[in-house]
DNA sequence: TTGACATATGCCGATATAGGTATATAATGC
DNA sequence: GCATTATATACCTATATCGGCATATGTCAA
């Protein structure tokens, strides 16, 4: 079997350094396709594709204006990575008994998940 | 050319969510190769495979014990990733202004999916 | 030493990718 | 209509996976 696929999630989307350069540009404001393809540099159809990842992950939002394609942040889509990522920032912000914190962490993130729901 | 290598960079390695998975546990604690293998129900192989991709960017550290190798959770290795969502966190957590055109397009999504922070 | 145990690695097949080029689709202007 | 602009997509190649199976490496125990 292959790799999972790349559109499946915002993990395998962010994996790629393009994309993260994208989505930090658009962190500035709405941009169309052509200004990304000036300011990263890359050709235009690489451009789409990546946009093309990000918005089926639902990282990005299309709006048509005229014959432009204005692409938006849509940052609630990082949030499972910051949810993820955030149980491991002690390690290194401060020093605690990591074995015990962590597993605190952990925990209460999962409550505070299934309180939500 | 093909996809960038797994073993580049923190973000890549985490891309895959059997590698989550196993730092998820031995972020309760250290635990030799067996006993992941056992509680993740996967292949002995493929799990050295894994470990061996968040060994080399980082993300653990191995101890030789007797003829048991036992992995440990390295959580700075993860530090990066959360450097760079961390930039994101406030489209779904607070209101600001350069912001504020994504915030209110998925004003219900984030009252959905963020309630009780 | 011999054998059992623990882990890593090599090879294979299948597939998903990234990037390139060419082209399709779509909107605008003449 | 026709040309131009803007973007998406189809096709292609090369490569990097992931998972399976077999095997190598290394460690302990009798």
């Amino acid at each position: 079997m292959a790799r999972a696929a790349t559109t499946a999630d915002a993990f395998n989307a962010i994996a790629e350094p393009r994309r993260r350069e994208i989505l930090d540009l658009l962190a500035h404001g709405e941009r169309p396709v052509n200004e990304l393809v000036e300011m990263l540099g890359l050709s235009q159809p690489q451009i789409s594709k990546h946009l093309r990842v990000l918005r089926e992950v639902g990282a990005v939002d299309v709006r048509v204006d005229g014959r432009q394609r204005v692409y938006a942040l849509n940052g609630p889509a990082l949030k499972p990575i910051h949810d993820w990522v955030k149980n491991y920032e002690r390690s290194w912000s401060e020093r605690f008994d990591e074995l015990d914190v962590v597993l605190k962490d952990l925990k209460s993130e999962e409550e505070a998940n299934d309180r939500g729901k």
